[in-house]
DNA sequence: CGTCGGTCGTAC
DNA sequence: GACGTACGACCGACGT
């Protein structure tokens, strides 16, 4: 045993606890509970690769009485009873860390604290380093010299100097720091009022426990009085607190080595509790690959005949199952290497573009298509795959329009539970569905930088890949269309996502037409800018650094310039965000100011002046973005490579970006939007009388809210009074509280607690929804728009507070934004019908969540504009009008 | 040299 | 901890 590692003590039960308070609910196909184990394991994982080589102890407490409750029967006597969800987990844990290899420690009589002090305390004896990793702040008192901490879940490692600075009392005065406070958890009693600051500075102050108890006497106030009520069990507490490190043990330091992992064991483990990532990383089975084969018959197919033989079975079921794989994953610049089809269970594989060395002879793409193009545009033959919309996309580019579009395993998926499934990858989906895990792209492309392309990879793992993923394919829509049909959420997947598929590939192939020379011009215009900037900032400085990194930019602003650092990021830097810069520059400073616009201009290029004119395609002069219909767990579009639903509109250099999306010549842009569809829905779901009474009236709802918040007369609000208006009605669509409003607006926190006050005061309505949609979320676990999608919060019932008050915040959130997501994608479905049905000469182009961009021959314009207005209108009959402003351009900014 | 988490910023 | 849903650029730590 190498004796330079350190020897790794892990405090598994403090993990435990935390991971099952802290990690979300997650649950087998079958309803175990699992969100604990992962957490343990995931944590031990990280330890193992962090201390590979040190010897290791996980221990945990072994339950029953020890000598902690023998002193004190009320010792832990407040805790509830362990959660069955809890105490299930704690054997596969168990299990779990014995195949892992690791040496597990439960020691009848003490607590885990105790066993780490003891081995602590021999390993320190022999000079060998100790890292304990916990999550409980009573093991401080064991640092020194040789031990130190290690918290896994923030990294955050503990010597002496970190004791102290952590809790201001050196790793020896802890036990009286704890006495002292007592801890509630633990039933300790410690002396009323008395936290972590005052247990701190009395410590100081007095130099121990017995000191502060000797001098109690000085001690003014009611901390005194309750401080000297105190005094005769504080011995008992010091006691409890105290780690024991004289506990005899059968197993010394020398026995713990780790073993090797016991492979199948942790395969069978990991399998039985749906740990797919690490089931991956254990290499696929033989014996799965085996069976993959086995329930995946498929035969390679490189002759016409054998082709038009298959195609005429498919046509003849009204039935086929494909897919289609390219070089890459943008659809544009991709080019078909194989495809899969099957057939009620017969399956096959085409090569059409395997170019490795010596590849054998395939059909061409070519070939294939002039063979397939008859059954894949008949609409009487329904199509299955995973995905349909990308291979929509890639037939399209060879002028074959994929028909009869049916079963979309992906968006099945996605309507069945948009957020349970992480991903709705083909991998993810049949592992939940159907208790099989198709073979990964990894294990045949290999992963990391040296990773193939498909056309590289030899044709017959290709084809078992390619041909087991069509079959599987088949098999799952069966299951997820029965659970769809259960669930009562079929509508939704053959109303709204379905039809969508077909809508999207248009718009998706049509791209947005974008005007490469205008955004070039916009980039050397913002370098130049930026290098002005940029040397401000130096100057201002007093230094050079990159003003890209937040991590220099923190070093100037608050150790060099001293500025005060209030707020801190979440993993406890200090921030130097937009409200931060925003007022130090309000306080006069000049390198926040400067940071700021340096920031807006740098965004603005790399983000979008640098980046766009890259994704405009050579071929097309237009930018083909890729809506991804399976992400969003609300049900709205997300779009990516480019993403096109963020391009800036809110300052006037960032208009600019807007000015080169532009129409071809003769073209004109046509943008229409849902004027405050969120709240008009909200008005819908709440049935407020006052709510639907101001959209009735066509009020401009913001001055309506301000009214009613500030009690005067519509007329006599003022700007700031709507702006303040305008913050409460996003807030509410958001589940903000008085806090963040506060924050938004401001204001004092009990201001803002005021306007909510009053808010729901004028609109009762409104309250009472909220509520509803907190109660459903409670009782049933989700929530449902308008049209009956549903979102799951498997986080509502969570221990974690702020876990929980977030699904509360989303329960309120999706069934708006959701329901409004439904409503634009109900009128692209029409708008797409009516144009192609109308023959104007019009597209969309681009959707932005509650806006549609259409491209339109200009003589076109008004009767598209009145057509797809009427269309959007129309996608929903709520209690209040749908209201569709509409303006028209050469370009995005003009339009609007 | 690639990957990934953290931070920040854009949209609705 | 505190305002919901996304995507992506950049930095810097870390592993190959």
């Amino acid at each position: 045993m190498a004796d330079d590692k350190p020897l790794l003590l892990v405090d598994g039960s403090s993990y435990l606890f935390r991971a099952f308070n802290a990690l979300p609910d997650l649950r087998t196909r079958d309803d175990f509970p699992t969100g604990a184990i992962r957490g343990v394991i995931a944590m031990l994982r990280k330890l193992q690769a962090d201390f590979a080589g040190s010897p290791v102890a996980v221990v945990f407490d072994a339950g029953g009485r020890t000598f902690r409750t023998d002193l004190y029967a009320e010792y832990k006597a407040n805790r509830p009873p362990l959660a069955d969800d809890l105490r299930v987990q704690i054997q596969p844990i168990f299990d779990i860390i014995e195949a892992m290899g690791m040496p597990l420690l439960r020691v009848p009589g003490v607590e885990a604290d105790d066993v780490i002090g003891t081995l602590a305390t021999q390993a320190t004896r022999s000079a060998r380093r100790v890292v304990v990793s916990t999550g409980d702040k009573d093991i401080a008192q064991l640092v020194s010299e040789h031990v130190t901490l290690v918290n896994t879940m923030t990294n955050a490692e503990l010597d002496r100097a970190g004791v102290i600075a952590k809790h201001g009392v050196p790793p020896e005065r802890i036990v009286d720091y704890l006495a002292l406070m007592g801890d509630t958890s633990d039933n300790i009693p410690g002396v009323p009022k008395v936290g972590p600051k005052t247990a701190a500075k009395w410590l100081n102050q007095y130099g121990s426990l017995e000191e502060v108890i000797a001098h109690s006497h000085e001690i003014k106030g009611k901390v005194g009085e309750n401080l000297r009520a105190a005094l005769e069990q504080l011995p008992l507490s010091q006691e409890l607190t105290t780690i024991r490190c004289d506990v005899p043990l059968d197993v010394g330091i020398a026995d713990l080595s780790s073993r090797p992992a016991d492979e199948p064991k942790l395969r069978e483990l990991f399998t039985r509790f749906e740990f797919l990532p690490w089931l991956e990383e254990l290499g696929v089975d033989h014996a799965d690959e085996a069976r993959a084969t086995e329930t995946a018959p498929h035969t390679v197919v490189r002759d016409d005949a054998t082709l038009a033989e298959f195609l005429g079975k498919a046509r003849r079921a009204g039935a086929l199952t494909l897919c289609i794989h390219t070089t890459r994953a943008r659809f544009m610049d991709s080019t078909p290497v194989g495809v899969a089809l099957d057939v009620e269970g017969e399956t096959i594989y085409v090569p059409v573009g395997h170019d490795y060395l010596n590849a054998p002879p395939q059909l061409a793409w070519r070939e294939f298509l002039a063979a397939a193009k008859s059954v894949l545009e008949d609409a009487a033959v329904a199509k299955t795959g995973q995905d349909l919309k990308a291979a929509k996309n890639i037939l399209a580019r060879y002028d074959v329009s994929l028909a009869g579009i049916r079963n979309d395993t992906m968006l099945e998926s996605y309507v069945l539970d948009s957020v349970g499934a992480r991903r709705h990858h083909l991998e993810d989906v049949a592992s939940k569905y159907l208790g099989v895990v198709p073979p990964g792209a990894e294990t045949i492309f290999g992963k990391g930088a040296k990773r193939l392309q498909l056309n590289q990879v030899v044709i017959e793992p290709a084809a078992n890949y390619a041909a087991s993923r069509v079959a599987i394919t088949t098999k799952l829509h069966s299951a997820l269309r029965q659970r769809l049909e259960e669930q009562g959420t079929a509508g939704v997947y053959d109303e709204i996502e379905l039809p969508m598929v077909a809508t999207l590939s248009r718009m998706e192939l049509r791209g947005a037409l974008v005007d490469a020379a205008l955004l070039a011009e916009q980039s050397r215009e913002l370098a130049a800018r930026l290098e002005t900037l940029t040397a401000q900032a130096y100057a201002a400085a007093g230094e050079e650094f990159n003003l890209g990194s937040t991590k220099q930019l923190q070093e100037v602003l608050y150790d060099k310039l001293g500025l005060p650092a209030h707020k801190k990021t979440q993993k406890g830097q200090r921030s130097t965000a937009e409200p931060v810069l925003q007022e130090f520059a309000a306080k006069g400073h000049e390198l926040p100011r400067v940071i700021l616009e340096y920031r807006a201009v740098s965004k603005l290029k790399s983000t979008y002046t640098d980046a766009l004119p890259v994704e405009i395609n050579p071929r097309t002069n237009r930018i083909h973005t890729s809506y991804n219909q399976a992400v969003a767990a609300t049900g709205r579009l997300s779009s990516a490579d480019p993403n096109l639903q963020n391009i800036p509109i809110r300052t006037a250099d960032g208009r600019r970006i807007r000015q080169a999306f532009v129409a071809p010549p003769g073209k004109k842009l046509i943008a229409l939007d849902y004027s405050q569809i969120e709240l008009r829905i909200m008005a819908h779901l709440s049935e407020d009388a006052g709510l639907l009474a101001a959209f009735a009236r066509g009020d401009d709802i913001h001055r309506a809210t301000a009214a009613e918040v500030f009690g005067c007369d519509r007329e006599a609000v003022t700007a700031d009074q709507r702006r303040s208006a305008k913050a409460i009605n996003f807030g509410l669509i958001y589940g903000m509280s008085a806090f963040g409003l506060g924050a938004q607006l401001n204001v004092p926190r009990r201001v803002a607690r005021e306007y909510i006050n009053r808010y729901f005061e004028r609109y009762p309505g409104v309250r009472a929804y909220m509520e509803r949609a907190r109660g459903q979320a409670h009782a049933d676990g989700y929530v449902e728009t308008v049209f009956g999608r549903r979102l799951y919060l498997p986080e509502i019932r969570a221990r974690h507070a702020a876990r929980r008050q977030a699904a509360e915040r989303a329960a309120i959130n999706a069934p708006m934004q959701g329901t409004a997501a439904d409503i634009v994608k109900r009128a692209m479905i029409a708008t797409d019908g009516f144009l192609r049905e109308s023959g104007l000469r019009a597209g969309m182009v681009m959707q932005v969540h509650d806006e549609l961009v259409l491209e339109s021959a200009a003589e076109d314009v008004p009767a598209v504009t009145d057509g797809v207005r009427q269309r959007m209108r129309e996608a929903a009959d709520l209690a209040v009008e749908l209201v569709v402003d509409a303006g028209v351009g050469h370009n995005w900014d003009e339009a609007h």
